[in-house]
Formats: structure tokens, sequence, C-alpha cells
RNA sequence: GGGCGCAUAGCUCAGUGGUAGAGCGCUACCUUGACAUGGUAGAGGUCCGCAGUUCGAUACUGCGUGCGCCCA
């Protein structure tokens, strides 16, 4: 006998563990199994399950257990990011919380030790929390982006497109984060809008030249007053940069500067000469007209450099403190950014230099991860040719290869494809994959060292790399690598060579450049899995089926990995093969007024927290049932709460099944019911299965959860139990067994249709209801079946759902008491509807509480009636009846379908409607409009016999 | 500036070229033999505005208004 309720807390680790030991979460190894695969976006490894991750893990943890139970091999391939800046932070916090030696005190080698051993230690919480929200992976294959195989695939892809080409090294500006003190890519910038202040300066022109500047304006726009001047007015958003300003900008349409273009200006402070010039850039009507051109320190102005050939001056250190020798005054030398601009301000202002400072709003890049500003550097860093390598990608989408759901993201996908910039790949950190390329010094044949830049030597290993180096490099000289890992380049060489001492590079690679290779790395390319030998994974399960993630993410992963996969993957015939044949964006989960979820904001509801005090089930519903596509999901814990009602309802509508000697009998065959009743809810069911598997079919997964919580709840629950409750309640028999059988059957329907949604309770239901060979999670998924529809069963048993609601509807709407019973009269009832009210006579009583139900040709005297098909539902209960009352009340009804018939008249009489429409719909206007006249007039044969009494 | 999206019941949102839906909330009634985490019934809508296409538009197209997101 089933608990009176449901305790998910202990059912949903018991069931977990069974199903991890069962090994049902392995890839069938049944040859003709078609596979599937998902491999999951890598959350970081410092991470914890957030909203977004209950979401995205549930939607292809419903996928999995949908196409597993269809019978396909399933592969849901889990594990972590490295998540370099993260982790290396994270760490780096735990040394100093624990007053331990700083990163840069115990060296590289021990740091990386210790994170490792963090690692091991607290990393990777996020794959138990997975595990609370039900998620099969196979976790035996668990991978982690450091790990030797992947690490392997990253040092094979970086030296096969350094190789290519694809791969460079460059001096260029980059964003730099002076808080990690590295290179960071375009995506790891956020864009935000600040307080900020437009300084406005004046650089005096070159031996007090002066020109008239129009300062009045008419109507037109014609000057009509100048003053002299013998300054350029510039402004600024960042006014410490103005000491490494190589040029002034103005509009080449610009009339007001065109007397001083070609001329010089001082810039104040750094006392410097520096020309002005003419650009496309500057805009006429924004501050001055005329933008300073710092080339070393802003993206815009590095293009307008690059363009005129103006020279950049590099002033700031990793810290982003002011401090090149030759361009930095003694006076600033050595201070931040932001202490440099209070003094520069001071000391413009104090020259009388200083026109205004406006307050202003201005769009600042901050670290994602930093949350510092972040300063745009000229450095030397890796870069990856993305143009190149995302031509292959775009096409694959273009030519439907890879299918994005829904599809208008592939828009966004083309957008960020065809503008993509050099990927900058190298980061300034220890956590991470080490760059496999070894510098040395230039050598010539005599063994002279040559100016000229390093030599550089990319291998997948030191002892390759060596090689290279010694066939570089002439024969008598000793080719040896650096032991210490802490040397990078920029070791003074000696003049006379006899032997040269490799150093490898120390910048790391960015953490999406291995992450780029999860869809094969996790598979086992290059070298296959080392430890089960089963590299045919990788034949089996790539291309894998699909990608679940949200749309922030398209960038980072979709975009990233399509590239990697294209340009590694081949198949027999060498042909590119994509990552993933599809691509399903979800939504963002807000919180319930629509606000993203965030630690500052406060709002952020914890999914552990939910699944605690609803359970598992309860949250992956609610997160379904809401995944539309193309919108947004705003979750509310009512909603969560009543999604934990409809599984309490689950439960208890199985209690009913089980006291009532449902019990499952395996050689029961549901096309052979012959009780109507029981063919209506076979036929039911069955189309219920239709709609769950084509609308997951088709990744319209609320509409899926939809289906099967209505066919649960309003049909299964609300009218099948009660309907059966009189064949219950009476002698046993062959109709009593049958129905037995049926609904005992169909609750196992439900809890099939509903495993992929709610795993635990219909597992934990599946167990307790009969003995089983197997779990619920291996069960198979019902295939379409028409020997199952019956529309017969469903015609009739829907005329006596609507005839029972029809008669509720009616006694509260005369105040019946609820408990009352009171006879029905079915009033001019054609053949089929007697027989069928015969037929359901003791049912139609109990649930409408009737005493008598009688056929007749006339209504009787004094009684409420309705409508129902060819027939009048007439109660008569003329002791309670206000006539008043319900004359009204037919007089509405009556108003309300002239009101139909009205309308339908109105398109029959436009002939263009009756000519054009096709014939079907005509047809349809027509038939409804039979039917509101017939309707109409039982309404008005009600009035008269009202009027009668 | 470029791109994407949204506007339907009090709230959150489905949906459809012909007849407007759900959940929650609200109101009234009901401890009826699984379930009060429940049942029954009900109220509530200019489908943002304008124009166009169409026999017919909440839906398709354009414009406008308001809101949100991404990129520069």
């Amino acid at each position: 006998m089933l608990e009176k309720k449901f305790d998910f807390a202990a059912a949903e680790r018991r069931i977990y563990e069974a199903w991890e030991q069962s090994g049902a979460f392995k890839p069938s190894d049944r040859p003709d199994a078609e596979p599937f695969t998902i491999v999951i976006p890598p959350p970081n490894v410092t991470g914890s399950l957030h909203m977004g991750h209950a979401l995205n893990n549930t939607l292809q943890d419903v996928l999995c257990r949908f196409e597993r139970m269809r019978g396909r091999s399933v592969l849901w391939q889990p594990g972590c990011d490295h998540a370099g800046i993260a982790t290396q932070m994270v760490v780096e916090r735990q040394l100093a919380e624990k007053q331990e030696p700083s990163r840069r005190e115990m060296g590289r080698e021990k740091f990386v030790e210790r994170v490792w051993q963090w690692k091991e230690e607290s990393g990777g919480q996020i794959i138990h929390q997975l595990k609370r929200l039900g998620a099969s992976c196979d976790w035996s294959r668990e991978r982690f982006t450091m790990d030797e195989g992947l690490s392997k695939a990253v040092r094979k892809v970086f030296v096969q497109l350094y190789e290519e080409g694809l791969i460079y090294r460059d001096k260029r500006l980059v964003n730099w984060d002076p808080k990690f003190e590295t290179a960071i890519s375009d995506l790891e910038v956020e864009n935000t809008e600040v307080d900020g202040h437009f300084w406005h300066f004046k650089y005096p022109l070159e031996n007090g030249e002066t020109y008239e500047f129009p300062v009045e304006h008419d109507e037109a726009g014609n000057p009509t007053k100048w003053e002299t001047r013998d300054y350029i007015s510039i402004a600024t958003t960042r006014p410490e940069t103005m000491l490494g300003d190589g040029a002034v900008a103005v509009h080449p349409s610009d009339k007001r500067y065109a007397p001083i273009v070609g001329k010089r200006c001082l810039l104040p402070l750094a006392d410097r000469y520096i020309p002005i010039i003419t650009d496309d850039y500057p805009d006429p009507d924004f501050g001055s007209g005329a933008v300073k051109i710092t080339g070393a320190h802003d993206f815009n102005d590095y293009q307008v450099a690059m363009r005129n050939n103006i020279e950049m001056y590099d002033l700031m250190d990793s810290k982003a403190r002011l401090v090149h020798e030759d361009y930095v005054p003694e006076k600033y030398r050595g201070m931040d950014r932001y202490e440099a601009r209070k003094a520069i301000v001071a000391d413009i202002d104090a020259r009388g230099l200083l026109i205004k400072v406006e307050d202003k709003k201005i769009v600042q890049p901050f670290g994602d991860r930093s949350g510092v500003v972040i300063e745009p550097i000229r450095t030397d860093q890796w870069y990856v040719d993305a143009a190149e390598l995302a031509k292959p990608a775009i096409e694959a989408v273009e030519n439907g290869d890879t299918r994005f759901v829904p599809k208008n993201w592939e828009k966004t996908y083309f957008q960020w494809m065809r503008n993509i910039e050099p990927w900058c790949i190298s980061r300034q950190l220890w956590w991470g994959h080490r760059i496999p390329a070894w510098y040395g010094p230039p050598i010539d044949e005599n063994g002279n060292l040559i100016p000229g830049p390093r030599w550089l030597f990319v291998a997948e290993s030191a002892d390759a790399a060596l090689e290279k180096a010694r066939s570089s490099y002439p024969q008598n000289i000793r080719v040896k690598i650096a032991e210490s890992n802490e040397l990078g380049g920029g070791a003074a060489w000696e003049d006379k060579i006899s032997s040269v001492t490799l150093q490898r590079d120390s910048d790391v690679l960015d953490t999406w450049f291995s992450s780029a290779l999860w869809p094969f790395s996790t598979l086992g390319w290059p070298e296959g899995d080392a430890v089960r030998q089963d590299y045919s994974i990788l034949a089996r399960h790539y291309p894998t089926s699909v990608l679940v993630t949200a749309h922030d993410i398209i960038f980072f992963w979709v975009a990233r990995m399509m590239m990697m996969g294209l340009h590694f993957m081949k198949d027999e015939s060498g042909v590119p093969e994509v990552p993933f044949k599809d691509v399903y964006i979800h939504a963002l989960v807000l919180d319930e007024n629509g606000q993203k979820m965030s630690k500052s904001k406060g709002n952020v509801i914890d999914p552990l927290l939910l699944i605690d005090k609803y359970g598992a089930d309860a949250l992956r519903f609610t997160l379904v049932a809401q995944a539309a596509q193309g919108r947004n999901i705003r979750l509310s814990e009512q909603r969560v709460e009543g999604y934990r009602n409809f599984c309490t309802k689950l439960w208890n509508a199985a209690r009913f099944c089980e006291m009532n000697g449902c019990v499952r009998d395996n050689v029961f065959d549901p096309s052979t019911v012959e009780v109507t009743l029981n063919k209506w809810i076979v036929h039911e069911a069955a189309a219920c299965a239709k709609t769950v598997t084509r609308e997951l079919e088709a990744y319209r997964f609320n509409e899926a959860a939809g289906a099967i919580y209505r066919f649960t709840w309003n049909v299964f629950c609300d009218w099948s139990l009660e309907l059966v409750k009189p064949t219950f309640m009476g002698e046993e028999g062959a109709q009593k067994h049958e129905t037995q059988q049926t609904l005992a059957w169909a609750l196992d329907r439900i809890l099939v249709l509903l495993h992929p949604f709610m795993p635990f309770i219909t597992e934990e239901l599946w167990g307790d209801l009969a003995k089983r060979k197997s779990g619920l999670i291996q069960n198979a998924w019902p295939d379409a079946d028409e020997a199952l529809d019956n529309l017969e069963a469903a015609s009739e048993m829907d005329w006596v759902v609507r005839l029972i609601t029809s008669i509720r509807s009616l006694r509260a709407e005369m105040n019946v008491p609820a408990g009352a019973k009171i006879p029905m009269v079915l009033v001019g009832a054609n053949d089929v509807s007697s027989a069928r009210l015969s037929a359901h006579k003791v049912v139609i009583a109990r649930l409408a509480r009737l005493t008598d139900v009688t056929t007749d040709r006339d209504s009787p005297k004094g009684a409420v009636q309705t409508v129902h098909d060819e027939a009048t539902v007439a109660l008569p209960i003329a002791d309670v009846i206000d006539v008043g009352e319900e004359q009204a009340r037919l007089e509405k009804e009556i108003a309300k379908v002239v009101g139909e018939i009205t309308g339908i008249d109105k398109k029959l009489a436009n002939k263009k409607f009756v000519e054009r429409a096709p014939a079907s719909v005509v047809e349809e206007q027509k038939t409804r409009r039979v039917d509101f006249e017939e309707q109409c007039e039982k309404f008005e044969k009600a009035l008269q016999r009202l009027k009668e009494l």
C-alpha cells in the first residue's frame, strides 16, 4: 500500500542511486540502437548550480530520458571546464584568507599544485548538484578540460593551427584586466553605462597661431559671430590618457577647423607638439568636434592611428599605472590611472587650459570576472584567425548541417560570425593549458647572436620542440630546455653562443580554447579513451545530436565549438563534420519581476532550496512547463508550489487505483477493451502519447509538458477516476475487472509519459505499484498505435462529460444546495442520446447529484432548462425557482445565441464570402447557424414553458 | 547607429487567417469513500494604436507607441 504522501526527500536520493548503479545512464551497447548524444555545456569548476543551470540541464535530461526510453543509445557526456581566471581567483583568495604565502611568493609550480588540490577537494560542486536535479549523465565518463586527454587535444590543435598559419603571435591593442594582469577576450568584457565626466581642454596652437572660430549661427546654420582662438578645444572622458596623445583629429567636412588642419598644437603637460589631422572618425556634432587620438589606449583611436600613421605612446604597466619613462612626466610616473587623472585635471586647470567639466553618462568596459575597468593596452599575444575558421562554420548553418531552434537565433550567430575579430587566446595566468611554444635566441650560421625577434618553436611536447630547435640551430650549438618554470622570455642572451636554452612561453590558453574542443575531446579525440579503450565512442557519438544552451552563450560555445569541430573532425570521406546537428536555444530564467537574477540584486533563487522544499520533480516541471520557445521564464515560488501539488495529485490518483484493485497485468491488451469508458480512456491516453512525442521531437517542451499535465489532471483524475467509481463500488465481474486493468494500464502510461519531466515520483510509483523487470527509466516509450484510437467512445464520453457539466452549472446558477439531490429530465433526446443517457445513467446521477434520470417528450412544468445538443436538460425544481431570475437567464442565453446567428448571417449575406471563402468554411458556418438556430428555438421554448407557470 | 524580441484576462504567459485559452490570483459553494497540496461553479478580454493585404485579421505586411535584450 502506498504511503499517504510522497516523501520526495528520501525517495530522490534512493532512486538516483539505484539508477546510477543499474547502469541506466550509460549508453546502450546494443549495436542496432541509434545513438543520441549531448555534451553538457561545461559548467565552471568553481560554479554552483543556479537557475540557468537548472533549466539547461532539466531540458537536456528530458531529451535524454525521452530518447533513452525510445530505445536510442543515449550518451549525455558530463564534465567541467577549468575556468582559468575564476579558479585562480578562488585559490588566491583562499590563500589570502588563510594568510598563506601569495601566488607569487609560492611560485608557479607550487601554486598550480595548490589549484589541483583545491579542485580535488572542493571543485566541481555543481556536478553533485546536478545529481540532485536528477540529471542522467554518464558520470563514469566525466571529463575535465585539464585532464591529460583533453590537454593533449589542446596541444595538438594548437600546433596544427599554428602550422597552418591560423594561430599567430601579434602585438596589438587588447582588453587588459589590470586586476588579474592578463589579457581577456572581447566576450569577457561587459560594457556598462556609468556616471562619468566629459572634460574640455584647450590644446594651444604652435607658435601662438590664431584662427576665427564661429560661436553663433543663424537659423540656416550659417555662422554669424566668430571669436579669435589660439587653441583647439578637445573633450575627453579619460584625461589621464592625454599624455599618450599622438594627434588631434577633426572631420574633413568640419569647416570650423579647416584653417588649422595640418598645423600642430601643444600637448600640455607632456610638452610635445602633435599634428591636427582629419579623419572620418570624429563626429562634428559631438563635443567640440575635435578628438584627441591616443592610439595605444583606445580601440577607436587605435584604428585612427593605424590609418593615419600616428605615433602610439604606451603609458601604462600591467596594473594600469602610468610608468613610461619617456612619455610620462616624472610627476605622474608610478601613479595609478585614476590618481593620475586627478593630478592631470588639476594641472591643466592650473594652467588655465580647463574649459569646463560636464557630467555625462559614459559606457565603460568592465572585466566580467574582476569587475574593474578594462584598459586597452598594446601587448604581444597569441591570436586565432577566427575569420578564417568562421567560414565553414557559417556555411554549415547556412546549408542546414546545423540547425538552430528557434531558427531566428541563427541571425545572431551569423551577425557575430560574419564580423568576427581575431580571437586573443593567450592569458597571463598560471592555471590553464600552458602554450606549447618555446623561444630561443636568433643565431646565424656562425653561432653569433643576431638582432631580431626570438626564434619560436611550437610543438606538442618539450622534446618535440627540442628536436625542431636542434635542426634550426647550427650543429655545434647545444640546445636544451630551461628547467625553471618561472622564466618566460626576456632572459639576457650572451653574445657568444655555444649553447642555447629554450624557454617556454609562460602564458596559458583561454579556457574557451579547450572548451571549443569539448564535443570531440570528451569523446576521446585524438587518441581514444586510454582508460576504457572505447575509441568507438567518438565514431559512434560524433557529431552529437543537439547542444542545449542559452542565447547569451552562442558566441562562447556554439560559435567556437562549430569552428573547431568543423576544422578537426572529418567523416570517412574527409568531409568536415559539425559538432552538433541541432542547437536548441532556451530561455533565460528571470525572477518573478522579470529581472535577471544576480547576487548584487539579491534576487537569486537557489534551485537547491526549491528542491529541498518542493522536490526536484516540481522544480523541473515548473521550468519545463514554462520553457516556451522565444520567451524568458519568470520563476515564482508559487508556481513551483503548484506543480508540487500536481505531484501530490498524481500520488493520490495512484493510491486510488491501488486501493481499488487496479493491478497491472502485462497480458492486458488495451485495444481489446469493451466497456465504453475504458475505450475512451485508452483513446485519450493514446492521443496524449502522440502529442507528447510530437512536441518533444520539435523541442516544444512546454507543449509536451502541458499535454501530459492536462491528461493526468483534467482527464484522468477529474473524469476517468470519477466516472469509474460506480463500477468499483459495484459487483465483481468482467466489467469491473476490465476497468481495473484499463486504469492500471492508463496510470502506467501516465508514468511513462511523465517520466522525462518528473523522473523521481514516476519511478517511485512505477516500483511501488507492481513488480517490474526493470526501472521506469529503461521502460519503452509508447509508439503511436492506431488500434487504440476510438473516436466513437470519445464522442460518447464527451457527451456525458458535457451533460454533467451543464447540469452542475445550472444547479450552481440556481443556487441549488450542493448536497441536494434533484431529478433531471432529458427532453426531446434522439435515439443516440437516449441510449447514451441510459448507458451512463448511474454515473451521471452520481456526478451531477441527481435522484431520477429520465427522458420525456416535453419539459415538465416549473423546471430550469438548458440546451444540450438536440435535447433540452430540464431540472424540475419548481419550489426553488425564482421565475424572474430564470427568465433573465434564459433571455441572456437567447441574446447570446442570436448574436452568434446575426454574425453568421452577416457573413453568409456577403456575396464575396460565399464566393471566395473555401467551401468547407462556408459549409461550417451554415452548420453552425443551424445549431445555433436549434439552440435558440429550445431556449425560446423553455422561456415559453416558464411563462406558463 | 546595427540587430533581435515582446505587447492577449488582475498577474505570468500559451495560441490560432473564420468559434479567444491555461496556470496563479479572485468570488461563491462543498470535509460527496484518492486527494482541502482537494472538488464544483463563476466573474474577468477594444487580443497596444493606425493603415494595408484578404470574403474575413488578435494572427500576415507596413508605420507608430511603449518595453526588454544583444552588438558597436
